[in-house]
Order: structure tokens, then sequence, then C-alpha cells
DNA sequence: TGTACATCAGTGAACGCGCGTTCACTGATGTAC
DNA sequence: TGTACATCAGTGAACGCGCGTTCACTGATGTAC
């Protein structure tokens, strides 16, 4: 529904998807802004859960950032395609309101990879001399590009070969060696 | 004037901001989706003099990733912002073969940045275990997050600082111990 | 040097489509008594 | 159990704005002779 970007999705779009007239989608949100809002929420819950669900199911750090790269990449491949808007400029299509959430939503994704990156610090496992805020961003650039390259090669680029690739040296980068 | 995507670039705005009439406009340009071919047109030879640039200034692999890495940031902070659209998903934003350029144009600066990786692997300073394609991706992955970031929280993120920090975990990474 | 004509960037008015949004209305479901 | 009424998801028609695009026209510049 979103393969193009919000901006392109029209209300139309959206109530065929329901299953509904556009004109009804007005009786559940105020503006098409509204229904965005509650998208980017739903989005938003989904990271939250990807980052406790890794945190509960090991305790190694590095492992845990393995786990949440892999579920990264099913959420852009996912059939919620906004993950992918929200990790790139798209973002911008909203209103002022809109970007700010979506600001909000990164910084709180990044605070729980770095989470998990000082974690890893304190047990050892990952080299302490690395600020886990810059690991966080770069850990988003794992998968980023290669989402965009498969997108815009409609589906040829091989995303999974890639994040599993990238993360082979990065894992590699950021391992403790005692 | 692309700061909102080339969606919201209306061909008044393009007029406005070269001093002309809307109408003028296709006096020049055929259609709207003719115009953005035209800027990326522009883009795509802007990434190419990049690479050349970085190619001329110095023989190390690893000192051309660098500076290709600024030029870049450059690039997507400076006064085109269309790179930014580029790298995110706003690609999809035009018809079917503007979208094939995109993919040609990232395509073709990939295999720019993947030519100085397997240079720097055959002098030595690149790990050769390393797929120089997947480096490549990786390094668009240095910057692309937090040019997001930086849209995204209006100017607030600091993205040269995160590039340099991301860099120096990527260039130490893929460096070739002896 | 001067005149006639072609070329073409530039203009403003108008058209038409897509789409977000509004509004009066309907029909089903649930609740009060 | 049955009747009256409120609630609310759902509908279709219509409005209106933004914007890409067209068109007839103008005015300046350059070229032919």
């Amino acid at each position: 529904m979103l393969r193009h970007g919000w901006r392109k999705v029209s209300i139309g779009a959206v109530a065929r998807k329901v299953g509904v007239v556009p004109s009804n989608i007005y009786r559940h949100y105020r503006s098409k802004d509204r229904v965005l809002e509650a998208v980017l929420d739903l989005v938003a819950q989904r990271l939250r859960e990807n980052v406790e669900a890794v945190r509960r199911e090991t305790g190694d750090a590095r492992d845990q950032l393995h786990r949440l790269l892999l579920r990264h990449v099913q959420l852009v491949r996912g059939e919620i395609p906004i993950p992918r808007v929200i990790f790139s400029e798209e973002a911008f299509a909203g209103s002022r309101p809109r970007r700010q959430q979506v600001c909000r939503m990164l910084t709180a994704y990044l605070d729980g990879i770095a989470g998990i990156v000082r974690e890893g610090q304190h047990h050892g496992d990952i080299r302490s001399d690395l600020e886990p805020g810059t690991l966080a961003v770069m850990f988003l650039g794992l998968v980023q590009p290669g989402a965009i390259l498969w997108v815009v090669s409609a589906g040829e680029f091989d995303l999974e070969r890639q994040a599993q690739s990238a993360w082979q040296v990065f894992s590699e980068a950021i391992r403790n060696h005692p």
C-alpha cells in the first residue's frame, strides 16, 4: 500500500485496502495526517517490541544486535512498508508534528540499540572505547542503504545477503578482544 | 528547494527559484518528470566527479574513501538537496524510467567505491577477505542514517561528527593487518 | 547601415484532474423502559 | 418480550484547492539580403 511513499498514498487507497469508502475514513480519523500519526504509532510499537524481544531471546549483546538486525530486515520487507519510509526522507512528507513524531521514534529506537551496546560493553563483549550512540547509528546503516537499493531495484537486490555480510564486518569490528 | 522531497516540489517552486513564470519551464522541459531527469543527471555527475577527485587527490585507498565520505556529507548538506532524496526512498517518487535512472546512478556510484576498495586490496591496505561490493554498500551506510536524522531533527543532529566517528570504526575494520 | 523575417525565451490566463474533505442520509446494533 | 430511541459505522454526491500542463501572444535577439 505504501510502496510508493506516503505522499502517493491517497485516502482512497487506504479506504480500498480496508474495504471501505474514502469518506468513511473520516469517521475514524480527523485528517490524512492523523491516519499517518496512527500508522507511525504502530511502527514505533513494532520497533519497541523488536528490541524487547531480542533482549528476552538471548543474553549476549552482540547476538542481540544480530537478531535485531534480522528483525529489522523483516520489518523493512514486511507488509507495513512504512518502516522503509521512516528510515528515509519520506519522514518529511507529513506535517511538522509528524516529523517530530518520527524524530522521537528514531531516537527511542537508537536509545534501545545503544542500551544493548552499553550492556555488552559492561559484560566485556563489546569494545568499551566506542561510543554506544555512534554504534547505534551505524547499526541502522547496516540495513538502510541495502533497503533503498532493494526498493529502487524493484526487489532485485539481495537485502538479506547484504545485511548478513555487513553484519560480519561490523560484529567483528566492535568485538572486544581481551 | 527540495527540502521536502520531490513530490512536494511544484513546478511553480522550481520556476520561482529560477526567477521565471511556471509555464515557462515547459519551454525547456517536456514535463515535470523530465525536469527530475535533468536534476538526477546533475547529481550523477557530481557523484562521478567526487570519485574522480579523490582518486586524484591521494594514492592510499583508505584515504580516498575517507575523503569521499567527507565529500558525500557535503553533497548531502549542500544546496542541491536531491542527494538526500536519492539515497532515500523518495527515489520512488518519479516514474518507472526515473526509478531505473536512480538505480543506474547508485550502481555506478557503488562501482566506483568498490573500485577503490579493490585497488586498496591489491595494494595490501584493505583486507582481501571482504567483498568490495559489500563494503561499498556499507560505506553508504556510514552517512545515510545520519543524513536522515539530520533532516528529521531539523538540522540538530551532528552529521559530520557521526560520519567521522563511524569512519574510524569502519576504517579500522577494513584495514589490513599484515 | 537598414529593413524584413525567423527564432525563441518569457508571459498570463485558463483548463482539468486528482484528491482531501464535507455533508446529509441510511441501516444496523444496542440500550432504556 | 416488545417498542422507542440513541449511537455510530458506512455511503455517495459534491465541493474546492493545488498543481501540472496548454495555448495564444509578446518582445528581444540574431541573421539574410
